[in-house]
RNA sequence: CGCGGGGUAGAGCAGCUUGGUAGCUCGUCGGGCUCAUAACCCGGAGGUCGUUGGUUCAAAUCCAUCCCCCGCAA
């Protein structure tokens, strides 16, 4: 007999989870619910999110609550599914307790860390930000307050040097299914006790704000470079040259030391660009001007001579 | 109608305001120097200046149109 699941997404991370369920002969996906249309782009175009779209091509039911919890209507049409479990995936919205009652075993959050470590918004970025080596992803019973609730099962994940949050985000996607299918089936049967998460090593994962992508030159090339692979793509690191915005996509910490000031291009070669730092080199090696497509650190230096 | 930047040789850019010989840093090819080189010197090839139309004796440059790329904001 399947397992009749609701599952709760918004971005692409949680995809293959769904895609994974819905094509599953344990389960049965009966509606999807996730953020609302919104405006996004160039040009403001309303867009669903990529949940949805996955949904609507399955004829999979679509629930768009703007506020889950203070639209009757919509808990009302989840009541009447009747579904074994729910599962949270980087939902976005804040459930409720009748909510969280409504599946007959459990709802499920898939959480990107492993807990306590990372509560919160931006774990794998804030991860790489900080120069771990290892992070992961974990099941849990969700509860109200933010990612508290009792581990199911956890599988950690290492952080290569140079991995950035892409990269990661990757493999965390890649890997969730087969923990989520693990995990509901394991609940199910009474094969998983979920135990409380310990209160030592709690810490959050705060949502990324602009002005910390801002790139400090006095600061470490170690940490510069941890900075440029957490935030990469999403939003990028930058700094400002002649008052234009300059994304750096890809950096490499280089164990010398120079003269000059912080931020001074030290050496230009083929490699990519040398900045003097806080503490060691950074060597610019991918950039991104303001207006232009990403180009080798070298190509950009090329323009830059003899204006 | 959200705000804005951009499309010029294989790459990255200047030139456009004030129309008049296609420029710079590289790459590439050939030659030279050197024990040697990604360094240096000399020389060459390579561009219908995004599209279409307009103004003009003359358009990369001014006007209009369309196509494509990107940043911000959300």
């Amino acid at each position: 007999m399947k397992l009749s699941i609701v599952f709760f997404g918004t971005p692409d991370i949680g995809l293959k989870s769904l895609e994974h369920l819905y094509n599953s002969d344990k389960f049965e996906v009966l509606g999807v619910v996730t953020q609302p249309d919104k405006p996004s782009g160039r040009g403001k175009k309303l867009t669903p999110s990529p949940i949805k779209v996955f949904a609507e091509e399955h004829n999979i039911p679509v629930f768009q609550p703007k506020s889950i919890r203070k639209e009757p209507d919509i808990i009302r049409s989840l009541k009447e599914l009747e579904p074994d479990f729910f599962v949270t995936f980087a939902f976005g919205q804040i459930l409720s307790q009748e909510i969280l009652d409504i599946p007959k075993y459990q709802t499920i959050n898939l959480h990107v860390s492993l807990l306590p470590k990372y509560r919160g918004a931006n774990p794998i970025q804030r991860a790489i930000m900080n120069g771990d080596t290892e992070t992961g992803i974990c099941t849990m019973i969700t509860e109200l307050g933010l990612d508290c609730g009792d581990i199911c099962l956890k599988e950690p994940i290492k952080i290569d040097e140079n991995m950035n949050c892409v990269e990661l985000f990757e493999i965390c996607s890649s890997q969730s299914p087969l923990l989520l299918e693990k995990t509901l089936l394991g609940i199910a049967d009474g094969s998983i006790a979920p135990i409380h998460q310990c209160e030592d090593g709690i810490c959050y994962a705060d949502k990324l704000n602009k002005e910390e992508c801002r790139i400090d030159w006095t600061k470490s090339a170690k940490d510069i470079h941890n900075l440029v692979r957490g935030v990469y793509k999403c939003p990028g690191a930058f700094f400002e040259y002649k008052g234009k915005i300059i994304k750096t996509m890809e950096t490499a910490v280089i164990n010398e030391t120079a003269d000059g000031n912080y931020g001074d291009f030290v050496k230009i070669s083929k490699s990519g660009i040398d900045v003097k730092t806080g503490n060691g080199i950074l060597r610019l090696i991918k950039v991104k001007p303001e207006g232009k497509g990403e180009m080798s650190a070298y190509d950009w230096s090329n323009g830059l001579s003899n204006h």
